[in-house]
DNA sequence: TGAGTTATTGAAAATCATTTTCACTAGGGG
DNA sequence: CCCCTAGTGAAAATGATTTTCAATAACTCA
């Protein structure tokens, strides 16, 4: 049983192959995917995977804090793997590779700064970066 | 002729009664307001106002940096008036009221320690908060 | 191991934000 | 004041996400 299969029986709930499907795609892959990108992925392991149960099973593993949902630039979301604790990605534009770093304590000095600043009481944070990944630049070099 | 307007003119667009009311509309307002609720806003001013052209001039203020888009929880956008130069939304959960802030400073530094350990170059960066702003603590204190 | 309970599933339809289309309208230069 | 064209609004299209509901399959208890 894997960690994520234990996370699941854990809160109670069923390890079938459709989240077994989708889990597997989304432990293997280093840039974020739309639920339909998983789908298609994760119908080579389990074919008849409807897309519903992807959205399902993204909502159940981000509640579970085992995947991040970060926002992309044409709308709609991506899904990542998420480090535990508490992580913000950096998405390539070029190729969508995707790494997560931690940077809270750069974090936290800015937000005790705005507080003070402006009364309120900061609960959340987004933040997400987006750039070239070092192999992407290496092209816009060498093209 | 307002700065808004003196924008519009330069960017050689046509100041209009539905471009007017929404920008009323938005200059007036400390919350982020969804479309709809600024066509509900700005019918008061120009009744025969539609969605579309909330849109389309959403598109057109935001392009020429005098409003911010912010990302909502439920997944839809909400439109605030920008501050000059690159600032960030922080809004209240309760009251939805909103504020924007500058803290390109402590930003940078993080920025540069990702750079520097991910090999990443970062363009851009969407950084917004959320949480309770001074009233709203006071409320939760009193109830 | 096998039957029963119920969480989970998938297809179709519904919903919601946003965009496109297109004929009509009104802003502002001449 | 007229004309040209940017801008408009209604309706329809789109695309992501959610809801509905009957059918299925995962775990529990014997």
């Amino acid at each position: 049983m894997t960690e994520w299969e234990q996370c699941l029986v854990d809160a109670e709930c069923r390890i079938t192959s459709s989240r077994r499907a989708v889990m597997e795609v989304l432990q293997t892959t280093s840039e974020p995917l739309s639920p339909l990108e998983i789908q298609e992925r994760a119908r080579v392991i389990h074919s008849p995977l409807g897309l519903v149960t992807v959205y399902r099973t993204l909502d159940l593993l981000t509640e579970l804090g085992l995947v991040r949902r970060v926002h992309r630039n044409n709308g709609c979301h991506g899904y990542l793997p998420a480090t535990a604790g508490h992580y913000h990605a950096l998405i390539c534009r070029d190729c969508g590779r995707s790494v997560e770093f931690p940077g809270e304590n750069d974090l936290q000095a800015l937000i005790a700064e705005v507080e003070a600043q402006t009364g309120y009481r900061v609960e959340e944070h987004l933040l997400q970066l987006s750039g070239l990944c070092s192999g992407c630049q290496d092209v816009r070099r060498d093209g």
